[in-house]
DNA sequence: GACAGAATATTTCCACTGTCAACATAGAGG
DNA sequence: CCTCTATGTTGACAGTGGAAATATTCTGTC
């Protein structure tokens, strides 16, 4: 989005949207090879460009991976408001929510990493502090159904607080394999779905 | 311990135990600047050594950072373990181990993440597969206390595994430290352990 | 004690990384 | 046309993990 003019002239150089082929290119890097893969020279190979461009845009490699987690973000975000749309009962948004977090994890598994890999990230990024606090608010906003949290006491707050930590949890031992064993155990396709299941319900009761 | 006789003879070239030393440098320099001074150079060059010595002790970087993680997870064992001792009453069992969990990661926060940094490690070793079995077995000792789980269906599996989430997920949002606006909110010195504690309760209630 | 063989360390080399500085190219506006 | 500013490229640099070749030390057996 940042080509202005073009009037009759070549392609500026090399790209009509080095950001934007970049970004791309670290996206299905992440996708097909992991967190590992992202690296300022193979993204800028795959996008075609020289390994110094991507200064131009991101400054750094954690500026090129901050606005890839912004993208995460704010795709959770949207898929947590998907979830939730239409259910007015706590209980049901709760693990409308909670499934929808899994899922996001599960689906994305490097870009839910990165977005939780701190030190490979720069939150002096507006964009990306915004997209955080977009999905914060997405995932908040099932546990504020019942009433405004005037004061934030921590009493307030526990809610919010414990069903991220559960969700949160649950998909990083689910991405990180630490919950093969017992994933084994149950067996079948969708072990873990039926697990997330048994949680939810064993936290409820 | 890999010293066998010392008779009479001078330090076996440069070290009495190299392997121990590396340790130690890496567990210092992990718990002082975090896992990104990690490099294998680095703890080589603070144990006095040169950056292949490793390789004839751990083979690997990620044989060495394992056998960090390994001595992390009996440590965490221990924890759990002490923390459990006298408890009969699950509850309050099941809320010791949860701030021994918690309070793991806040005091070692660098070790805490590197054992949850699969990447960097070698999941081949048994030493580290032992240690994370004791670990398991730590945690899920409490959610146990009511009988055996003669089949391992989802519904006997589900409350260990809910408690790790939760506990694993608060630990980890808070070490990374994602939960940083909601304590300010609290505030106060100990404003985390207080989240805690709500945290806890509302999940009980 | 001498000596062979196994451990353990070191040095040297290689490919790769992120960042920086110098240079090249392209488009926009005077 | 000519400069100014983006945008890209090239080449250098220090740092990394790992492999190979070499050197040193320890151990066990004569």
């Amino acid at each position: 989005m940042k080509a202005s003019k073009v009037t009759s002239t070549r392609t500026p150089y090399h790209h009509g949207d080095a950001a934007e082929a970049l970004l791309q290119a670290a996206e299905s890097l992440l996708d097909k090879q992991g967190l590992e893969a992202l690296t300022l020279r193979a993204v800028a190979r795959d996008a075609g460009l020289s390994h110094a461009a991507p200064k131009n845009h991101f400054g750094d490699l954690s500026g090129l991976l901050s606005e890839l987690a912004a993208r995460g973000f704010w795709q959770l975000a949207a898929n947590l408001d998907a979830a939730r749309a239409g259910l007015n009962e706590a209980d049901a948004a709760m693990d409308a929510i909670a499934r929808a977090y899994v899922d996001f994890a599960k689906s994305r598994p490097g870009l839910f990493l990165l977005m939780y890999r701190s030190e490979r990230l720069d939150f002096n990024r507006p964009t990306l502090l915004q997209a955080m606090q977009a999905a914060g608010q997405a995932l908040s906003a099932t546990t504020n159904m019942r009433g405004q949290h005037a004061r934030n006491t921590q009493e307030a707050l526990a809610p919010a607080v414990a069903a991220w930590s559960l969700v949160h949890g649950y998909a990083m031992l689910l991405v990180d394999k630490r919950l093969n064993p017992m994933l084994r155990e149950i067996g079948g396709e969708n072990a873990d779905a039926l697990l997330l299941d048994a949680v939810l319900a064993s936290v409820k009761k």
